[in-house]
DNA sequence: CGTCTAAAGCAAATATTTTGCGTTAGAGAG
DNA sequence: CTCTCTAACGCAAAATATTTGCTTTAGACG
């Protein structure tokens, strides 16, 4: 097999300008929310920092709110620079430690918060979750011991509760929470855990 | 301590004319979902149905989207229409599977689109975890056994994976889903849990 | 190199949002 | 009860944003 010419195949025309305008367009709504900020930002703005006319990008993009969602999961790449040792009690919650500071910050929350705008409540908001998959995976694959969960089972013990209280909740997250949620769960799941014990 | 006059105390000047422009406004919003759906809901259609001018709109609520998601709030009652016969083996997977089935209909993401899209990243979305304190609190109190976990370990046990998968998965929710959280968290919490078990 | 078309440009027509200023309802004092 | 005072509303003009019909262009494919 040769080398595929054209990186992207999703539209019917996908290589040259219609790339061109994309990027244009993108970079002009990164520059512009880092200059401005996302309040008051406008399609007619991006258009003309992007050096398009404003039809294009509505045609193409609809309205400011998807375009900004759009922009906001390209740009969201949570990678995991993290070396796991080998023990899941040291990994894991190591792990949810970061992904909380990641999260739960000033970019964090506003790439949050523009990816939902963008959601129509049917399909997923954004890949938020796939991102996240793959730092679980490795995680439980360096893990010197059986494991005995799945990805998707960390998922709801650590991702779950802090993007629930990130959105649904006033008080600022008590910077452990995740953390702990993990220390938890992986005691859950230790081979010699001791049952029942307490709540929470 | 005498009765107090005015219902409400937060703004200048709460009663009166403000609360039935207010009320005609919130009643206009909910008549044109109803009739036309929520996408091409515009500011000036609404306040032609509910008789008063756009600017006066535009200047207490600022946009569609936070009007929108006023409303969705405002509406939000997902009342436990459950009658807890004591077991929590039995009150909290029943109430899950309900909880479920409001959150996950059309009508229920609809609500919860309409709220994140007028969240401003910072302080919270909606009212929706206080809603639901009170049904599983109902739950507890009835319980006649011993509970030995708080209200918040279910919000995060089977409240938080329902509302995260529905908000950033893609696939249709098992129906079980929230059900089936519930009865593993109180199989956890069981004072004859068994302990380890396979993961989820 | 020529053809064919999705996507971009352009500009006129609409629709919306913003704003300044006059008006009104209703709270509170006397 | 009447008077005063002001937050919130109405109105209309101005400023912006959005839509739309038609033309032009880039680039895929034969």
């Amino acid at each position: 097999m040769s080398e595929i010419r054209s990186p992207l195949r999703s539209g019917p025309r996908p290589g040259g300008r219609s790339l061109r305008v994309q990027e244009a367009v993108h970079a002009a709504v990164v520059a512009l929310i880092e200059e401005f900020g996302r309040e008051g930002l406008t399609v007619p703005q991006v258009a003309a920092r992007a050096g398009v006319t404003p039809s294009t990008i509505y045609r193409r993009w609809s309205d400011i709110a998807t375009l900004v969602s759009d922009v906001a999961q390209r740009n969201l790449r949570i990678d995991c620079p993290l070396k796991p040792c080998g023990r899941l009690s040291d990994d894991l919650p190591a792990w949810a430690e970061m992904y909380q500071d990641e999260m739960d910050s000033t970019p964090g929350r506003a790439m949050v918060r523009d990816v939902l705008r963008g959601w129509d409540g049917m399909q997923k908001a954004c890949p938020l979750l796939d991102a996240v998959r793959p730092s679980i995976a490795m995680i439980c694959d360096a893990s010197s011991e059986p494991v005995n969960f799945d990805v998707e089972a960390v998922i709801d013990a650590v991702v779950a509760p802090l993007l629930t209280r990130m959105i649904f909740t006033d008080a600022p997250l008590a910077s452990t929470l995740a953390r702990d949620a993990a220390v938890a769960f992986v005691e859950r799941h230790s081979p010699n855990a001791s049952g029942s014990g307490r709540g929470q």
